[in-house]
RNA sequence: GCGGGAGUAGCUCAGGGGUAGAGCAUUAGCUUCCCAAGCUAAGGGUCGCGGGUUCGAAUCCCGUUUCCCGCUCCA
């Protein structure tokens, strides 16, 4: 099967099943935005559990917070994003290629300064040590032209900046005659501004001033939160904080799913290290998150790191780890070393200051950071998509059909066990009733009477149920039902009195937990 | 945002100017079976949305929206 199709048909399983539907799909839809369903809202609740339980439970060193969207607005002055997310856009119409409009033009100023170095340095070779710089560059005629262009360029360009003047930044580039470097045309759109971040006010009284916006990413939360937690807790470097929550992103193109949405769900962890070890713990959080996912047990070779060779402003060493997906490999957590760079910031704007005294140096420094950052709507996708698995069903050699099956990790399933009488008569509904009034104080369990016991484990492999129990004809003597697995098909006798201590145990997060070590 | 493709029942799709269709799924009943596809019946769609052409539009035209592919973007 081609991938493409596994993908659309894991997406369709998706919505089928009630995993995941489009926003508003009666209105039909909203970009880029998905809800999740009776199943999925399970499932999504038991990953973000694995990662809490993971980071907060087993380390005694991390604490978790819960910040709000909204920040101040200095919040994102300081990390940065109210500059880096606003970008003038242009397009090129016949390569339909994409540039930043500022970008054209400092190529292009780079261009004229080159020229202009170009002569300048000729101009030293052919005089030799009888060469004057500045007066070659007041008198001779091209670099005089050269420089002429440039500053006045250079002047526009900046104040148009300054003033957000698009319109100028458009006439800039054609006054320049700047052309696209791949298909060499001026056939130019007109310039968009891109904020992604998005927008909204606070007050019933809105002028400016009042403007706030989504935050497009949890980490700001704990940074600013930093001095809170560290002193309230009496927490010691090296220290965490973890944090999981939703962020908003405007994004040009949003695509491919639940892989990009403009309101997605982080779960980040902020570790605050002594400077200069940021790299031991940046390579020692790298392996650790590696083996979190393998803990899903989805197959190890399906995950890879991809190391960042371009940084960001504030990362001296930044790696994400991949997840193949039908699609090819993805995207799914980001571990960046950032430096001091957002607590200093914040220092700088908030006038804080924003330390830690070390008792052993008998100093105080800004910590630096380790980030995890990982998109748990990503992490579901990638659950899902590694679990979702197409089979023959067989039986001694006889082939009895397909199905359909989610190879869940049992405490991930949304629904832990099935409750199935065998025959809707002879009293056994009632039985399996008794049970599931018993069963259901534990864990989350579903009744089901309606069609042949074949066509109900197949509905329950198609949600990654782990255990089906069924009552027959011999429960009513001996008290006893048979536990059906969800991988082998395999079936038990088991006393009904240990149903609930059976699963129990097996869905119990441990399970998870204790893969990671 | 640009280019291409698509949108008909919960799902997969047929129908391309003249009464809205199939299979599977769903619901109820029968059957009583330990791995889907036995029987009977029922429900469900103003054919993505808006406008136009036409006596008549799911079908042709325009716009719009959503999804998919490519480009682009992704601190």
């Amino acid at each position: 099967m081609a991938q493409d199709d596994l993908f659309r048909k894991i997406i369709s399983h998706c919505k089928e099943y009630g995993f995941v539907f489009p926003s508003s799909e009666i209105y039909d839809g909203l970009g880029a935005v998905y809800d999740y369903g009776q199943n999925g809202s399970e499932l999504k609740n038991n990953i973000r559990k694995y990662w809490w339980d993971s980071m907060v439970l087993l380390h005694e060193n991390i604490v978790g917070i819960d910040s709000a969207i909204f920040m101040h607005p200095t919040v994102w002055k300081a990390s940065g994003h109210e500059d880096a997310f606003n970008d003038p856009l242009i397009d090129n119409k016949d390569s339909k290629k994409r540039y930043r409009a500022d970008q054209l033009i400092e190529d292009w100023l780079d261009k004229i300064q080159s020229k202009i170095d170009k002569e300048i340095e000729k101009a030293a070779i052919r005089f030799g040590d009888s060469f004057d710089r500045e007066k070659f560059c007041s008198t001779n005629p091209r670099v005089v032209e050269y420089s002429k262009h440039y500053d006045e360029v250079h002047t526009r360009f900046i104040g148009a900046l300054e003033k957000d003047d698009l319109k100028e930044l458009k006439q800039i580039i054609d006054d320049c005659e700047i052309v696209d470097p791949e298909s060499g045309t001026r056939n130019w759109t007109d310039i968009r501004q891109f904020n992604l971040m998005f927008e909204t006010k606070v007050g019933s009284v809105t002028d400016d001033a009042s403007k706030i916006y989504l935050r497009p990413e949890t980490a700001q939360g704990i940074f600013v939160n930093y001095l809170n937690v560290q002193k309230s807790g009496r927490m010691k470097i090296p220290f965490g904080i973890a944090q999981v929550g939703k962020a908003f992103r405007n994004e040009i193109v949003a695509r491919q799913f639940i892989m990009r949405m403009r309101e997605f769900e982080q779960m980040e962890m902020q570790f605050f290290v002594k400077p200069g070890e940021e790299m031991k713990w940046f390579n020692y959080w790298k392996e650790e998150r590696l083996k979190w996912h393998y803990g899903f047990g989805l197959g190890n070779e399906k995950y890879r790191f991809h190391d960042h060779e371009k940084l960001a402003h504030y990362a001296n060493a930044a790696t994400d780890i991949e997840f193949k997906l039908p699609i090819g490999f993805k995207e799914i957590e980001g571990i960046h070393s950032r430096t001091d760079f957002d607590l200093t910031q914040h220092q700088k704007f908030s006038g804080k200051k924003i330390q830690y005294f070390d008792n052993e140096l008998n100093e105080s420094y800004v910590p630096y950071v380790i980030e995890t950052s990982i998109g748990l709507d990503r992490t579901f996708l990638s659950v899902i998509a590694g679990s979702y698995a197409e089979e023959k069903v067989e039986k001694e050699g006889e082939e009895l059909g397909d199905r359909v099956v989610l190879r869940l990790a049992a405490p991930l399933a949304p629904i832990k066990l099935a409750i199935l009488p065998l025959v809707k008569k002879d009293g056994l509904p009632e039985i399996a009733r008794k049970i599931m009034d018993e069963v259901k104080y534990s864990f989350n369990c579903m009744y089901e009477e309606k069609d042949s016991i074949g066509r109900r484990y197949r509905r329950q492999d198609a949600i990654g149920t782990p255990f089906c129990i069924t009552v027959d004809h011999k429960t009513p003597e001996d008290e006893t039902v048979t536990i059906r697995y969800r991988d082998s098909m395999d079936q038990d006798r088991i006393p009904v009195k240990k149903v609930t201590e059976i699963v129990q145990d097996k869905i119990n997060m441990r399970k998870l937990l204790q893969n990671i070590k």
